[in-house]
DNA sequence: ATCTTGACCGAAT
DNA sequence: TATTCGGCCAAGA
């Protein structure tokens, strides 16, 4: 059993509670988004315990589209959410969630995610550096 | 500080 | 396409 901190894992349930319906991200994507680049394998011991139902942790795939073994159901719950599978991974090309980042961190703006559900976004910082 | 575990990742084979 | 391996991170012991 691996534990996991309050904190971390409501970072982690803010940014999978606003994964739209019918889209999906990465355990990597949301760590990420979580403020923790590189983190996915603590990713997956917040999903491991994720008893939340207002989390919609079904949405939470690997990097190339597969699923995790020991989640039972999750295909049938994409699946109902109209998500395709293509040789038993999901159509990333159509599914992946793809949160829309301000131009500015294209060019190396630092950015936070904010909020979630419908509310959630990607805010300047402060402290980032001018461009 | 060092080790272990785990719904991970990515490149190499 | 599938497997292997090294590397990554958070928490606890």
């Amino acid at each position: 059993m691996t534990s996991v901190s309050a904190d971390w894992r409501a970072r982690v349930y803010a940014v999978v509670r606003s994964i739209p319906r019918g889209r999906v991200a990465s355990y990597g994507l949301v760590a990420m988004l979580a403020g923790r680049s590189g983190a996915a394998r603590a990713v997956g011991n917040v999903m491991l315990q994720c008893d939340d139902a207002s989390v919609p942790c079904h949405r939470v795939v690997h990097a190339d589209g597969s699923l995790a073994r020991s989640f039972a159901r999750q295909r049938e719950r994409l699946r109902r959410e109209g998500v395709r599978f293509v040789g038993g991974r999901v159509d990333l090309r159509e599914r992946l969630w793809a949160p829309r980042l301000p131009a500015a961190a294209t060019r190396g703006a630092r950015v936070v995610f904010r909020g979630s559900g419908g509310r959630s976004r990607w805010t300047m910082r402060k402290d980032s550096p001018a461009l």
